[in-house]
DNA sequence: TTGAAAGCGCTAACAG
DNA sequence: CTGTTAGCGCTTTCAA
């Protein structure tokens, strides 16, 4: 196809290796000869094939990404911030897209070993310990971002639990009296791994059983619309709905809109992510800024530093912060 | 590393060349050898180098795309589309950001190249001759996506102008008088390729010239909030602003209703993608669906005839159409 | 039906 | 300073 070091070699009558030399800014070669070979290689437009160099160095310098959905505004500002970082530390991104699917998840880990990556970064829908057994067995490394798989595999995250318990404490702190946590993931608890959500469940509810005179209610599946419109209609007390997510924030609040409750007058709404949509929706949703990008950034050094053999910290957790809204 | 061909070769004493013919179902092989061989394979799970196997095949199976931005709507849902229809055919898909910068873009579209994917998908936001020179140099098909480059080079996408034509035309039938073109992004005409936003004023400017007793205005910069806010209190002429893309739509529904306009009884707006934010906005905005799916999985089928060598139509225009909202 | 040898394009090790 | 040789893991070809 194209220009190979050995046309070099040829035309310049040296010998590969000294072409290596020139090319590679390697020692041990006289600056004449160097500099022309770099001339004739410019000439020519020379282009090192990547895939000969990763096949003898073993290595590739780039990095595979596993996640759920590209369309999903989390995953959206991960990726962005992902590529950004590693593209600084000479890494390529390949990303992936599983959709879900827990065997799709371990057909494109395995593709990616098979296209030799230096490791992968990955948002799980799988778990279990077959799983585990399974990312334990890969020839390298792998970073796991929000959904936890098991305390042994590098992970990285925020505290669930505890942004959850403050979000509660917070709606509390408004006064309302009937707290609904709407989290429809919950329903795929069997089959997928949702980590997170169980974590924000169980924040939730431990902070809800401590507090007295407060009523609460967790949705777990998602025909969650008309289980909302059965809460809201049913008597005056003082209701929030704590969506387990800003999607379904989103989806509660046009929900409540059409059928004319006013927020947060009527009722209280509150969300989880801070995704960037929310710019353009009024009332301004309350929420939990989970710093996505900031995770992206850490992840990608941290699996840097596992390439390299260097020791990290197994668990990260980065800091969670309620972003005021006017929708509590 | 792991497990080669060669291992199993020893393993099973036979040679290499009967390893590949059982592992990749060649014919010229006893059943029984062949049966051995993948046994063996399987018990030391062998997983063949991608990289060593496209060094020789000369093709790696995987295509380029070089998006500004994943963080936007538009590239996300495109983005996605790629990634499916890729999977279906066999390749993997390596998506890079140069985040509107045109030396990034260069070094992207080279660094793909280096690492042999069979083509590339490209949403450009370099332009003019020495950029098509540049691709037409490449070793690998190349389809261009949006912002069209030049004749020879393929390309796919909405008939823009037309497009804009038919948004002028219905916006009129609604009674608007004066016609707001809300387009930023030709302030960086210079710098940048705009074509797509440039063939929707001209679809704009030249349905609004043939039409008698309205006025029409063009916002060709980014401080467009601050104009917008003029025109809308300078008379009582019943106004509309079109947008060149929903994410400005999307600002000047906000402005407006800020300032206490109501939509559409004050002021319509239009807006042009249909991006699927616009799920959670209220009103729901009037604008174009710009078939991004089918874009997607046209320019992953052309690009792979491409590879293969098959001729394709060089300039394929899929149907664009309105999407009604309550906004007009 | 199988083996042996060559080669993809590059880098690394050792000799000169 | 430079050349030679070997080899990364795979496929392909030709000969047996």
């Amino acid at each position: 196809m194209g220009i190979t070091s050995k046309d070099i070699a040829k035309i310049c009558g040296v010998s590969r290796g000294t072409v290596d030399r020139a090319l590679n800014n390697k020692p041990r070669i006289k600056p004449e000869t160097k500099e022309r070979i770099l001339k004739t290689a410019k000439e020519l437009g020379y282009r090192p094939d990547l895939l000969a160099r990763s096949l003898v160095k073993g290595k590739t310098m780039s990095l595979g990404v596993v996640v759920f959905d590209v369309r999903n505004r989390y995953f959206a500002q991960l990726l962005n911030s992902i590529e950004i970082t590693a593209k600084k530390k000479g890494y390529f991104v390949n990303i992936t897209l599983q959709e879900k699917d827990p065997e799709m998840e371990i057909k494109l880990i395995n593709s990616l070993v098979d296209r030799r990556v230096d490791g992968i970064i990955l948002c799980p829908v799988n778990k279990g310990e077959t799983f585990q057994k399974f990312l334990q067995g890969l020839p390298i490394p792998v970073m796991v971002v929000g959904n936890q798989i098991a305390p042994g595999i590098p992970f990285i995250g925020i505290d669930e639990y505890k942004a959850a318990g403050d979000a509660l404490e917070m709606i509390l702190s408004k006064g309302y009296k009937r707290i609904i946590f709407v989290c429809p993931p919950l329903a795929d608890k069997e089959k997928e791994n949702i980590y997170s959500h169980e974590k924000r469940l169980a924040g939730f509810l431990d902070t809800a059983r401590k507090t007295n005179d407060i009523e609460h209610i967790v949705i777990d599946h998602w025909h969650y619309p008309s289980e909302i419109k059965k809460w809201v209609n049913k008597d005056n007390k003082k209701t929030a709905f704590f969506c387990s997510g800003d999607t379904f924030a989103l989806e509660t609040m046009k929900l409540l809109k059409g059928i004319g409750k006013k927020i947060p007058a009527d009722v209280g709404i509150m969300g989880f992510d801070y995704i960037d949509t929310l710019k353009y929706v009024t009332p301004a949703l309350t929420t939990i800024y989970n710093p996505v990008e900031e995770i992206g950034v850490k992840a990608v050094e941290n699996l840097t530093n596992l390439i390299e053999g260097k020791q990290i910290n197994r668990r990260l957790l980065v800091k969670h912060k309620i972003v005021a809204g006017a929708s509590i």
